[in-house]
DNA sequence: TTTTAATTATTGATATATCAATTATATTTG
DNA sequence: CAAATATAATTGATATATCAATAATTAAAA
């Protein structure tokens, strides 16, 4: 019992690392030259361009200073540009570029598998009651 | 549909990130100088003090090449020793050092703490799927 | 038995995570 | 307004992950 407890955890972090090894394969084996996690800092972007890179980081659940490091590499791969700030000189504009769009475009498909061929075998129950599950264990471990 | 297939890995990223995080505070909180990872290792060696460096990294899921340097910093912690191999020279004995057991005997009762405080107000069979659901995914992306 | 293979571990390069300290700018407040 | 405080982002140091290349040694094959 209490074992189980223990190999959980185990189980959580595996499951992870290996749904990411397998992704990130595929996304080589296709060509693309972005990360797991610069693809999710990417569509995040996308989706709220009028975010701040600390609102960007809290929707990936990402450090403020990997993200800093993140957006160095994506302007690096020209896929981000930063604009200045009408109000708030302290921050940036960051927009995705035509060729992220492209992409990010090229890359979905791929994406979509991936998920369906990590969940392969699992009823749609099942994945509802371990998103229920996760979602306890993340509000279990919040900052109080 | 499709969207919760997205979550779901999201959450899973974020469930045993805020896991290590609570885990790692806890730790500090308490004066250990071990990493999440570092106890990991050292808690498998002690258990399997026979197996070779690419055994342990296969039982807690690491890269060898972290492995190595886990291992080094261990040794520089004076938590492992390491001495040569009777019949191979390529490979190293790794052993716990008094310090090391001390330490893990310490940590016991905080990690044990940390796993049932993580899985809070969840049930037991709700545990025993999550397992059994994170098993699937695991083989699921498995390679070998 | 020499050559080839495989195994064990390390090292270098790059990406990411975390913590602490710092810079620059905005906001609040006395 | 000036001083204190808060916010946005960066930087440095250390830990870990991953990939590719390498060294040393052992095992297998010719």
């Amino acid at each position: 019992m209490e074992n189980l407890n223990e190999i959980v955890f185990y189980s959580l972090d595996k499951a992870i690392r290996s749904y990411r090894q397998f992704a990130h394969q595929q996304l080589s084996a296709h060509g693309f030259d972005v990360t797991v996690d610069q693809w999710l800092v990417l569509r995040s972007i996308g989706e709220n361009p009028d975010y701040s890179q600390h609102q960007i980081a809290e929707m990936t659940f990402k450090d403020y200073a990997s993200l800093t490091r993140i957006i160095e590499l994506l302007v690096k791969k020209k896929y981000l540009e930063r604009t200045m700030h009408q109000h708030d000189r302290r921050r940036f504009n960051l927009t995705l570029t035509d060729s992220a769009h492209q992409v990010l475009k090229a890359m979905q498909p791929v994406i979509e598998n991936n998920r369906k061929h990590a969940l392969m075998d699992i009823s749609h129950s099942d994945i509802q009651q371990l998103q229920k599950t996760l979602s306890q264990i993340i509000k279990n471990c919040g900052i109080t």
